[in-house]
DNA sequence: GAAAGAATGCTAAAAAGTTACATTTGGTGC
DNA sequence: GCACCAAATGTAACTTTTTAGCATTCTTTC
């Protein structure tokens, strides 16, 4: 399964080289080999984790027992936020994609941390907030949205804003599962948009030939939109 | 129509007498009349705000430009945090609701002052991670379950831990809101849970006779559902 | 206690989404 | 290059939800 790339900023794009040395510093380096278990939805281990190499899978078990993956975890990214702030267990299993190296900082450690370095609570809360921001803005498109536009959304925001056209590689499954739909409506959707010439259907690929056109598409179906 | 109330935490539940007397020394406090609008959506002013008495309500303008009511905004709420950290416009239109008193603080005025009481950003950040822990909840039961499951999963956010039966009073169209659906569907909902016995209908308001069977049905349809 | 307004109930048709199964596509080994 | 297999997409029947209209029931108020 593809799982999109995440634009988002990380903890390192707002702190200094001595802060961030001091949050390395903190912590015990780990390695996972592809495909180990890194934490398991409802363990009780409290603290941040930062990916220092590698990557890792958030995933959850669906009623069936199947394992769906919900997000990628990059170089930089943290995680354990949750568990560290609210009290809260683990709410997804992670695995490792590839061989990983994470760095675990624990709780108290990392709690004593913020209080002496107060510009790592500051980043993590702009970070925070931003994740915050597009949850909202997702949650508020696909109230609204239909699925063709929700679909010509998660499209563009593939895209870099510069660019003109472009072919991006992925399973109309992943789009579905991205969206929260099934494969089937995500095909009757590209159908619709591919109707209207905004994009070209292949196997395992989408072509979009004009951004712009199907930015213009995304904006007429909402007015609010500001992505 | 009915907004919900939310149980969240506000930043007084984190903050000191003091850190919070130096908080408000910052703002600017300004009274509405009931009605008045507080901002604009699109509006660029940065800066957070604290609702010191009264409430607001912060809306959204719908595609017929209709207005839709999103949530309260009580004693002790905070808003503005997008446009104090992101650099975002203002993403809702906020309005009085009956005389409301506010105080405003500045952006430059306000980083200020989380440089000078750490404690601030850190209270902060754990009431945004929390939000952010009910949005992601949120969003995955309603792509798991069922409309009566995620009907009666809001019904069961209303009452308190050990409240054991009670009746709310809201019209199914309030429900309907908040879940993102028709009336009618939320109307079909109720009526397979009244069929169970789980809850009884009435002229704008539902009563539940049994919390813990309404609980455990949930959890019969959600096995991963911690609430 | 009648009238007006508010909320729910009901119906029917259309639209959107799901499930299960069929077909097409692209690679692999021979 | 061809036969085959797995992966990806397409199709069709079915279910859910929406929309929209009107009917009914409940509440408030005069």
């Amino acid at each position: 399964m593809k799982v999109f790339r995440k634009k988002n900023k990380k903890l390192s794009d707002f702190l200094s080289e001595d802060v961030l040395e001091v949050l390395y510093a903190a912590g015990r380096e780990q390695s996972y080999d592809d495909g180990e278990m890194i934490q398991q939805r409802g363990d009780k281990w409290r603290g941040i984790s930062i990916v220092q190499t590698g990557e890792a899978i958030a995933a959850n078990v669906g009623r069936d027992g199947s394992i769906v993956p919900s997000a990628l975890i990059k170089p930089g990214d943290t995680f354990g936020e949750f568990t560290t702030f609210l009290d809260l267990p683990r709410s997804h299993t992670i695995f490792a994609n590839g061989r990983t190296k994470i760095r675990h900082i624990k709780r108290d450690r990392f709690l004593a941390l913020i209080e002496a370095e107060p510009a790592i609570s500051q980043a993590m809360l702009t970070l925070t907030l931003e994740r915050n921001y597009e949850l909202v803005s997702n949650l508020d498109s696909n109230r609204r949205l239909s699925l063709p536009a929700r679909v010509a959304r998660l499209l563009i925001a593939e895209f870099d804003k510069t660019e003109k056209a472009g072919t991006i590689v992925c399973r109309q499954e992943d789009l579905a599962f991205m969206i929260g739909v099934s494969r089937v409506a995500v095909g009757k959707a590209l159908d619709k948009l591919a109707a209207q010439s905004l994009i070209e259907t292949g196997y395992g690929k989408i072509h979009v030939p004009d951004t712009v056109a199907l930015k213009k598409y995304l904006r007429r179906q909402d007015p609010l939109s500001s992505t």
